[in-house]
RNA sequence: GGUGCGGUAGCCAAGUGGUAAGGCCAGGGUCUGCAAAACCCUUAUUCGUCGGUUCGAUCCCGACCCGCACCUCCA
């Protein structure tokens, strides 16, 4: 079966087929970070999951035009940064570079475009001054809010009934801002201490979800393929984002909407008051791999709740560990000329099974256990002389589906310390003491290397270093 | 209250109308000059509770209990 995904919208798992179904580009569009601190770890298991997808979407053969946005401008940067005395930019500045430094030591491709909201502002303005004309609108105060009188499928995503709230007809309108509680700014008023820009519909600043639907609308399109988001943006924002896109387009906004689901820490939200607020910085200076916490967001299916806890990165570490040796044992051991049919087999089914698993909306737990079958009947056949040399060629196409999602074999490499001449030349002194049976010797070069963080492993296969 | 997600072994977690993947931990074993590492094996008569449908339900239906999220700017 091809790729599927549950979409949001129709509360259905679908086929996915984009509307490039020639060239198969993917149109998709991903909320990005508000950039008032640095992200945490349930940012990043949506940004992992991100990362997943569009991993995945290639597997298939899709191409990717892929933009992301980030929210640049927001009332806790204003605050944050008018309470350091900082401009706008400069305080956004350093957590747009932290953010996408963290990206990088996750290994999170690159999104095609990644557009600041800043640098839009006279986009969205035209296209709030585009929905005014068309009636969508009205001011107050300066503001402008979206009417979502006006937009009768409002609710469709997040399969809300709103009929019942329309409310507002009856309430004086001069003590309320909005018409309708459910209206919502487009553009703000510009106040004192504030920034604000001067645009075609006068001065002030942007709402939050006009970046979106007009970003999206100028890099992708009326109409996306995929639109994702983490579940807490269904609504109001995504919600939202419709209203507008579709309003100002007369289109369908996006037809896939993926969302993924919440991380808890110890099963619970992860909050500042309870101390169990995380960042990837956090996690690095307990000694954690960056490729263990990628694991451990990646192995549960995006639409699950993900509880985070220590041991989970444990036993992420271990299993990393696993995998590398298994890649180790390809790598590095003698074969026998030959074809172990029963093996092949399996190494066939394996992959079968891996891509299955990720095609169906991307089950990520499913994959893991087809390659981790496979790893164990291999490494049987290994200590059995069965793993031949015709085996190899399938065996490391495995691994290689596996880790171009996963992306966790390679270690992250670390500075300073021998070099690994220096390593290889005492690795081979000791070996020489084993043979000639100067144990002795041979273990006081193996200390020596312990103390410098070097750990040696004696394989059948060969000595195996890796740094601590 | 409305909407959505979920409750499967010590922990994490997949899954199916026909009798429970996988990972971690633990126990056992193989290998080894020693050690470490590595590798293998074992580990749920049972899938929140109670009813119902069925030859048969963890998987379908109903009720209930519990957890989490969203309901105006939080991934």
């Amino acid at each position: 079966m091809s790729l599927r995904f549950y979409n949001t919208l129709t509360q259905q798992v679908q086929p996915f087929e984009p509307l490039d179904t020639v060239g198969k580009v993917v149109r998709m569009y991903t909320c990005g970070p508000t950039v008032y601190d640095f992200a945490h770890i349930g940012n990043f298991r949506t940004f992992v999951f991100y990362d997943i997808l569009r991993r995945w979407l290639k597997a298939d053969g899709f191409q990717l035009d892929h933009v992301m946005n980030i929210t640049d401008v927001d009332d806790k940067i204003i605050r944050n940064a008018v309470a350091q005395g900082k401009t706008l930019n400069e305080y956004t500045d350093i957590y747009t570079k932290a953010f996408l430094d963290d990206c990088a030591t996750l290994r999170l491709e690159r999104p095609e475009t990644i557009a600041r909201a800043t640098e839009h502002i006279d986009q969205m303005a035209a296209a709030i001054h585009k929905l005014e004309e068309a009636g969508f609108t009205y001011r107050s105060d300066g503001s402008i809010y979206f009417r979502i009188a006006k937009f009768p499928e409002y609710g469709k995503l997040s399969h809300n009934d709103f009929s019942g709230m329309v409310s507002g007809a009856r309430v004086d309108v001069d003590e309320y801002e909005k018409n309708d509680a459910r209206d919502f700014a487009l553009w703000k008023a510009p106040k004192a201490g504030e920034p604000n820009w001067e645009t075609e519909i006068g001065p002030g600043r942007p709402g939050w979800h006009i970046e979106c639907s007009v970003m999206a609308i100028q890099y992708l399109g009326a109409t996306l393929d995929l639109h994702a988001g983490g579940v807490d943006l269904v609504f109001p924002h995504h919600e939202n984002e419709i209203a507008q896109s579709e309003c100002l387009t007369g289109k369908q906004f996006a037809r896939y909407w993926v969302h993924s689901e919440f991380l808890l820490v110890d099963g619970q939200k992860m909050s500042k008051s309870l101390g169990n607020f995380y960042t990837l910085r956090d996690l690095f200076g307990r000694g954690f791999t960056p490729e263990c916490v990628r694991y451990l967001l990646a192995s549960v299916p995006y639409r699950k709740g993900l509880n985070f806890t220590f041991e989970g990165l444990k036993s992420a570490q271990t299993a990393i560990e696993r995998l590398r040796n298994f890649k180790f044992r390809l790598e590095s051991a003698k074969l026998a000329e030959g074809l172990n049919e029963e093996l092949a087999a399996k190494a066939t089914a394996a992959i079968a099974e891996f891509r299955a698993s990720m095609d169906d909306d991307l089950n990520t737990a499913e994959a893991l256990g087809a390659m981790f079958e496979y790893l164990r009947h291999a490494n049987s056949a290994f200590d059995a002389g069965q793993f031949l040399a015709g085996n190899l060629a399938a065996a490391q196409d495995l691994l290689a589906l596996f880790d171009s999602v996963f992306q966790v074999l390679q270690p992250t490499g670390q500075e300073g310390g021998m070099s690994e001449q220096e390593i290889e030349t005492l690795i081979a002194a000791r070996t020489a003491a084993k043979k000639s049976r100067e144990f002795a010797k041979a273990d006081a070069i193996r200390n020596e290397l312990i103390e410098k963080g070097i750990i040696l492993e004696d394989t059948k296969d060969g000595v195996r270093w890796k740094r601590k």
